[in-house]
DNA sequence: ATTATCTATAGATCTATAGATAATGC
DNA sequence: ATTATCTATAGATCTATAGATAATGC
């Protein structure tokens, strides 16, 4: 069994890409299905328990790319603070929104709660591990006044991913998300205040 | 018809609970009916259009009352710049979270278009309006620096919203949701660079 | 008479399973 | 033989409507 690793693979992509955008009630298995052209029926030779596996699946390969990219794109920004920060504003602009609150609040009450609890640590650590970094060595330099890096950390996802909330009429290209990104992590850096 | 003003009330109040936390589709008649003790059925007397009518009027309500609730919180708060974002910050922190990005993506969807953009909008006139205008204020005194402050309401408005998806072990009572609330506000206030 | 609520049910999905069938690999 | 996919269908919801019924107001 899941043997054909291509159609495994694409079913992943479909399910991320619906279950990412409109979260899992919304999703049906014949939506999924639909995208990797499939009879919905067919998903069980993949996910045996179904929708809920997939999601499972979907949401931990999810996570792992962030964290994997989130760390990438900050090792390939060199040790400047803000030109990390500005990867990791890049990155979150570049890749679907990651709506933390909805999967939260709206998602886990349908996955059990064994796997609800794994994948909210999972998110969380993998999410705010790599910026908690970033922030960390900045407040050992000296640079930052940071008490709490984690707490910083996920401050700034929020802050980022607000952007994705502004209708597109605002922020029509992607570039355009990038700069209002990069903009909101700015304003954390530097303060609103004027001194 | 919509006589009984009290079970109306009770009706949207029950609606508000169960859709601002779990979403749209997430909730069914059956639950809302439940959380009133009814039968779903007696739900049509009230929202002839059934889900969506009662989805419709409960967001619009939700939004009116954030609305007037951060106006009347910022003015409570006298003219202090810090006190006033600090005012927005208890607001958010005091009240359900409000999942813009679900909102948005997840259970507009499911609306007819032309309510679906009245209410987005509405919404962000809404958040926006007051805290835009505590920005603006502070700005034209030369207290702030900020180019764009819509832009910088909804950034805030984010952020703050970020205090919800934290776990409920790490913040267990309100005090400290609206504590750390302002500490992400005086974050963005001050800025994390040390100068 | 009107208002408010209920029961019963039609019709539309959705998830999940059973079993058939075609293609591939030994 | 195994792998991958399909058809068909059971069973569980969910939304929505029709029509009955009880309570209230004139």
């Amino acid at each position: 069994m899941r043997k054909d690793n291509k159609t495994w693979r694409r079913i992943l992509d479909a399910s991320e890409n619906l279950f990412s955008e409109l979260g899992y009630t919304a999703v049906t298995l014949q939506d999924i299905a639909a995208a990797v052209d499939m009879r919905h029926a067919s998903l069980y030779y993949y996910a045996p328990h179904g929708k809920e596996d997939l999601y499972i699946a979907v949401m931990e390969r999810g996570f792992r790319h962030h964290g994997e990219g989130l760390a990438q794109a900050i090792a390939d920004a060199g040790d400047d603070f803000r030109a990390r920060v500005h990867a990791v504003a890049h990155w979150f602009a570049t890749h679907p929104p990651i709506d933390l609150g909805r999967i939260v609040r709206s998602d886990m009450p349908h996955i059990n709660p064994a796997d609800a609890t794994r994948l909210i640590e999972f998110s969380l650590e993998t999410l705010r591990q790599p910026i908690a970094a970033v922030i960390r060595e900045a407040s050992a330099q000296g640079l930052v006044q940071a008490d709490d890096p984690d707490f910083v950390a996920m401050a700034l996802v929020g802050l980022l991913q607000s952007v994705h909330n502004v209708p597109e009429r605002f922020l029509p290209t992607q570039a355009h998300r990038v700069q209002a990104a990069q903009a909101c992590a700015d304003m954390l850096i530097d303060g609103l205040r004027v001194r």
